[in-house]
DNA sequence: AAGAAACCTTGATCTGAATCAAGCCATTGA
DNA sequence: TCAATGGCTTGATTCAGATCAAGGTTTCTT
């Protein structure tokens, strides 16, 4: 029923504008969800690893997908067509609440999105987005609502090169490396690599708020 | 069962971070869904008249507001109750359904907004926004599948004022009033108030793709 | 192991759009 | 009816960040 998808990492699933027939979760690997614009320049949407879905969208309204993804890594993919699902969910209030609250949670994460886009500068975006890292590395943006509060952990590691990056927070590799630079020369963290290790979190607070060091 | 707000101008009907009980519809006059930053720029999410359904993010996620909304003139609002409404839709397949596709054409629309913040410059969005209006007045954008198809109105009325419009595109009124000028210099345009006459259909679509007159 | 390709950093320059400033017009309302 | 407030335009200036350029490093590929 659900048909299988093997990708070696640069492999395209599916591009903006395409026909759908269904979505996709995925299994093993990293995906990235994306937009490209006349020029080439790309704007990543999401990206994501084992268990999140994609594609949902041209299942319930209108037939093509609004954006392309790409594998990150090789991973493997499972594909659900679309008339199978759609009368799971018309048997199955339950389903069709699960997937009314993931769609929202996507919706509060792309008014998040575009609220860091068009109201915050680049050191704003970097703050925000390695705190968001330390939050769900401390397990604070899981599914379970009933947990103990923990702290941010200090150490968090990049889930993609700093090229991709760039694109996620809408910026250039130049600018994601000048602005670490400058975070660090502030102290509010140190970079190893991928690696990152907090030193001043209110620091970066600040800095996701204000944009100024 | 459905409560009903009468609104003036300016008035908030609710503010990100708010708790909800439940979400709203416009019955008459208009609304602004819209985030504010830290210094007081606003980004406009939406732009809603009569019809539109908001503030169901919490309804089906978390449990604050995203966004705030305000009446961009004298308004009625009729709130539905978060409980009720959920016993509707699991009873409902169809009811799931309808909801479903709402939220995912948001998605699709948020895409869009992304994409023009992040990879298109100020003329281009301005251009992509006059061609949507022109596309929504010709009855390109409603809801019916079945319908031949129209040629865009070559006369479209901008539904805010131009500050509202540059908070909606994600820049300033003054970049808004220069873009126009240059539109009608290039001969794409010619204004009038909030009217809009467009005389090079072909040229405002290059426009909105390539940023470049 | 050698070469290629991708990644990353740093410096110099350029540019789109924000900001600052000022004046005009239209609507509102006391 | 005369301020006053908000909306709109135009010009001058500034600035964040993109682009261009170049060298160094790591990581694939064969």
């Amino acid at each position: 029923m659900a048909n299988e998808l093997t990708l070696n990492k640069g492999e395209l699933i599916f591009q903006e504008g395409d026909r759908a027939q269904g979505f996709y979760i995925v299994a093993q690997g990293k995906i990235k969800v994306f937009k490209m614009s006349f020029e080439g320049k790309e704007q990543i949407l999401h990206i994501y690893g084992p268990g999140h879905t994609f594609g949902e969208v041209p299942v319930f309204q209108g037939k093509s997908f609004p954006a392309s993804v790409m594998a990150l890594e090789p991973s493997i993919i499972l594909f659900l067509p679309r008339e199978a699902f759609v009368r799971q969910i018309e048997k199955s209030p339950a389903l069709a609440m699960n997937m009314l609250a993931d769609l929202s949670r996507r919706l509060r994460e792309f008014t998040v999105q575009i609220e860091n886009l068009s109201l915050k500068e680049v050191p704003a975006r970097l703050a925000a987005y390695i705190l968001t890292l330390a939050l769900e590395a401390s397990g604070g943006l899981q599914k379970t609502t009933m947990q103990k509060k923990h702290e941010p952990t200090a150490n968090v590691v990049l889930p993609v090169s700093k090229v991709q990056l760039a694109s996620l927070i809408g910026t250039t590799p130049e600018t994601i490396s000048r602005g670490l630079k400058k975070m660090e020369q502030a102290g509010f963290i140190k970079t190893e690599g991928k690696k990152i290790l907090i030193s001043d979190h209110q620091g970066l607070e600040d800095l996701s708020h204000t944009g100024r060091f």
